[in-house]
RNA sequence: GCGGAUGUGGCGGAACCGGUAGACGCAGCAGACUUAAAAUCUGCUAUCCUUUUGGGUGUGCGGGUUCGAGUCCCGCCGUCCGCACCA
């Protein structure tokens, strides 16, 4: 074939991405002797077009992929959509559309920018949630998790918007209100499904500890988030003997320092109390206004109810402690109630010294022991307990384990472990998601759907004219008969929360039999990830989600792995500039994909990049020429209008320069700056490779260019490991400095060979180059059609070494010269030559040499 | 408040186990080619002093350890992220 001046890529990549489809080169084969890889990145939701961080995410996926796939693996690296979730209806409320047929369109165009995008996935396996042959399966083990009594039901409040009548998520209420509507948003009590996590709670936080290629930051959230306290559960009673409340405390070895007893508003005893006392019930509901929000907690000052009752303290029946509402006590966390001690407790001692309650020291700090703590900054240290009887003189977890086992022995508390994870309430008040198999009916009770009746399929002919869930609505779907019974019932009309969703579609990748969730032997060959790749917002809850479905599924034995992401890696976000005008007045902007912003004052109007121009040193708007200016490098958002199209730039530039910007200068975990002039230079970079692989025959008269031979070899190794370490920047920079190298060296049969390794070196990053490039290389330089199937080039150990090296010579630490001597060279011989280096003796002469540090290979350091 | 990360040229960043700081890229400057432009190629590009040679300074700030510190230790400062009245 005649070459080409240029690399034409809109058309090489049409052309190679046809030519993979026809081979079927990415198919993921489940049998077979190659060792396995799984690469995974977080599949998407199908907002409707692809976004640059999405562009990002996929391309180091892809890498890495292709990179196994020409180490030996046989690689699973699919691709499918998290298709069920909110835009979708609200799209449908929005347009008149109906939730799936936008999700399908959506789903259709984004896999086609994926495509363009040349990806290495094997598309055979693509799944969408929202699909009954997925989600089918999904009741199928939601079912399976219900008969191991891992699903159960129970009463929950959740956060009611009265005029879109639908449950909203926290993240939707804005200062009360719904983020929608506008409306006051309401406390409703609903009978809602949940998945039984606590019972993993320990389970997922000893797992942690193996997770060692997780980054460390989201080991360490999701232990926070798991939140395990070890401490004592007691009981008080009322004075005179009535059993009072149980509390929660980590510092039982405080409680002869205890002043008074504390319940939150929330406490079914404060409510009781609230009957018969009007100030109270008052007090309850200021709490309850109260904001949640960080900078409202922060600045709340604590409030309390004395109720003029009292309790005794347990270990000192004399004392009697006054029962207190207090706003700073959740009803969530451990039993509502709590018993102050002031002196070694911030919040009680704030509480104490407003309301001047005695405040008793029993840790002594330091030399400090007076029982009279005088102090505003409470004492949380460690010292030896005092003012304590039979405590005293002991540390502080001899005292805890001291006054455990008192009240063990004496009945009145026990060893307790507390969590902050809740049980995981899945129910949602919404139609596009999946239908949760059960059927109540008025004899039964809650029936399972019978797992042969599966899938309970969600009903496609509804509308939204009308507010609520449309399922509420739908008479044929919702009234059935009771599979117990045969009675008339109706169906669970909630939905499943779409993190059910994605907590076990890396299963359905790997195994997706039509009549069973996956075959457990098909799994155990793939699971766990090799290596999955996505954004650190998912550091908790999705994160979280999959490892408890991963445990509990392995729990009931339907699979044999409990951990499914071996090493899991999160991407920076992908940044740029923003450019706004001031002096407009432009209504606050509303992200249609659920960003509320609120933070942009509305006399700013923001530019997207294609509406200003650069020129003579400035930036200005297009259209008015006015001047502009130039913001923060922020992440992308609507809002802000400062986001690429990648399908434009793909477009323009072609899938391999903007995928190889994507993996340039940014270490992939940080922030990439999106820029004009980085999508230019990489795809100037692209036809600097493609003339430079145009001289792959090119041997000239010289025969071996041994030091462009070690070069290649180093940069086959360096570029490997780089590539396998995640590093796409350093492997970026060689495959640069390799690149230079070559073009730089007079022809040579060496110099040819680099130029065809090159080839296959950016395979993995450049692969529709590559291909191009490939294909016009003469056949005896490749064993394979496709470079796609090529291997990676061996690195040659013998060329991985230089034989001379460049050794600095410091004199008292400082740089003064360098000299080149051959590798290996014992201490003497490199000191020898040191000294004799023209300028190093020019300094030294006349002088008495201390010492002289000798590093071989390395450096000499002479001291005077 | 608690926890974590991070700080290197105009910019993104590199630097192994403490051993030549600034690889590679972007931007910029100068030149070559061209009628011209684009493209391409070549050279320069931390900073200060010096004509050059050369020398001083320099990895957020202040100390320390060491023959030698971007890297280790102590104390600050800034930025970002997570959690947050969690008993």
């Amino acid at each position: 074939m005649t070459r080409e001046k240029r690399f034409g890529a809109l058309a090489a990549d049409a052309r190679w991405q046809a030519a993979w489809a026809a081979a079927d080169s990415f198919r993921a084969h489940d049998d077979g002797d190659k060792p396995k890889y799984y690469v995974l990145e977080m599949f998407p939701y199908p907002s409707g077009r692809i976004h640059v961080g999405h562009v990002r995410n996929y391309t180091m996926g892809d890498v890495l992929a292709r990179f196994k796939r020409m180490t030996g693996h046989d690689v699973l690296h699919p691709m499918g959509w998290d298709a069920f979730g909110m835009p979708a209806e609200n799209a449908a409320m929005e347009k008149g559309v109906h939730p799936g047929g936008w999700t399908r369109d959506n789903i259709a165009a984004m896999r086609g920018q994926l495509k363009r995008l040349g990806l290495a996935i094997d598309w055979s396996r693509e799944l969408a949630t929202c699909e009954p042959d997925y989600y089918g399966q999904e009741q199928a083990l939601f079912l399976d998790l219900h008969a191991a009594g891992l699903v159960m039901r129970k009463e929950s409040y959740v956060n009611w918007d009265p005029v879109d009548m639908t449950v909203l998520a926290n993240e939707q209420v804005i200062d009360g209100r719904g983020w929608r509507s506008g409306a006051l948003v309401e406390k409703k009590k609903l009978s809602q499904w949940f998945l039984k996590i606590t019972d993993f709670a320990d389970e997922l936080l000893d797992g942690l500890g193996a997770l060692d290629q997780w980054p460390d930051k989201v080991r360490l959230m999701q232990e926070n988030w798991i939140g395990k306290s070890q401490g004592m559960e007691f009981s008080f009673r009322f004075v005179g003997g009535e059993p009072a409340f149980d509390v929660f405390t980590t510092r039982p070895d405080t409680l002869f320092g205890a002043s008074f007893a504390a319940i939150s508003p929330d406490h079914p005893l404060a409510a009781k109390i609230a009957e018969n006392a009007p100030d109270l019930a008052d007090f309850i509901a200021h709490c309850r206004r109260q904001g949640t929000s960080a900078a409202e907690v922060e600045t709340a000052d604590k409030l309390g109810f004395d109720t003029g009752l009292a309790v005794e303290n347990p270990i000192n029946p004399n004392q009697h402690l006054p029962v207190w509402v207090v706003n700073y006590v959740l009803m969530d966390y451990g039993t509502g109630a709590i018993f102050g001690c002031p002196a070694h407790d911030q919040r009680d001692l704030d509480f104490a010294r407003k309301y001047e309650l005695p405040v008793i020291r029993v840790v002594a700090d330091g030399d400090d022991s007076d029982a009279h703590f005088t102090s505003d900054t409470a004492f949380t240290g460690a010292g030896p307990i005092v003012n304590s009887h039979f405590l005293n003189g002991m540390s502080i977890d001899a005292a805890k384990a001291a006054i455990i086992a008192r009240a063990e022995h004496d009945d009145w508390g026990r060893d307790t472990t507390v969590w902050r994870l809740r049980d995981w309430g899945v129910s949602r008040q919404r139609y596009w998601g999946t239908p949760i198999p059960f059927i109540h009916c008025p004899a039964c009770g809650v029936v399972p759907v019978p797992k042969d009746q599966l899938p309970v399929v969600l009903p496609e002919d509804v509308t939204f004219d009308v507010p609520g869930n449309p399922l509420e609505r739908h008479m044929s779907w919702k009234h059935v008969a009771c599979p117990a019974c045969g009675g008339a019932a109706v169906r669970e009309t909630d939905t499943l929360d779409t993190f059910v969703d994605s907590s076990w579609y890396f299963l359905r990748f790997a195994s997706a039999p039509a009549d069973r969730p996956f075959d457990a032997e098909t799994v155990k060959k793939w699971l766990p990830v090799g290596q999955y790749i996505g954004g650190i917002e998912h550091a908790i809850l999705h994160l979280l989600y999959a490892r408890f479905w991963t445990r509990a599924l392995a729990k009931i034995g339907l699979i044999d792995v409990k951990e499914p992401f071996a090493a899991l890696f999160t991407q920076g976000m992908v940044t740029h500039e923003t450019y706004r005008r001031t002096g407009t007045n432009e209504p606050v902007a509303m992200d249609g994909e659920g960003d509320f912003e609120r933070d942009n004052a509305p006399s700013v109007k923001w530019l997207s990049p294609d509406e200003v121009e650069k020129r003579d040193g400035g930036v200005f708007e297009r259209a008015t020429g006015a001047p502009v200016e130039v913001g923060r490098v922020v992440k992308m958002s609507k809002s802000k209008k400062n986001v690429v199209d990648p399908d434009a730039m793909i477009e323009q530039y072609g899938a391999d320069a903007v995928r190889w910007f994507m993996l340039s200068d940014s270490p992939p975990e940080r922030d990439l700056p999106w820029s004009e002039a980085g999508i230019e230079g990489a795809w100037r970079f692209v036809q600097r490779l493609w003339r430079l692989f145009g001289q792959a025959e090119q041997t000239g008269e010289g025969g071996d260019d041994v030091a462009l031979a070690r070069k290649l070899h180093q940069a086959i190794a360096g570029i490997a490991g780089d590539v396998e370490a995640l590093h796409f920047n350093k492997a970026v920079a060689r495959v640069h400095a390799l690149a230079n190298d070559v073009e730089k060296a007079a022809p040579s049969a060496s110099r040819a060979q680099a130029c065809a390794a090159l080839v296959r070196l950016v395979a993995p990053m450049m692969p529709h180059l590559a291909e191009e490039a490939w294909a016009g290389l003469p056949p005896e330089l490749r064993e394979t059609l496709l470079v796609a199937d090529a291997a990676w080039p061996v690195a040659d150990p013998a060329l991985l070494v230089d034989d001379s090296v460049t050794i600095a010579i410091q004199v008292m630490g400082k740089l003064r010269d360098t000299i080149t001597l051959a590798k290996g060279l014992d201490r003497d011989a490199i000191e020898a030559a040191a000294l004799a280096a023209p300028r190093i003796a020019a300094l030294i002469a006349g002088t008495t040499l201390k010492k002289v540090i000798v590093v071989p290979d390395r450096l000499v350091n002479i001291v005077l």
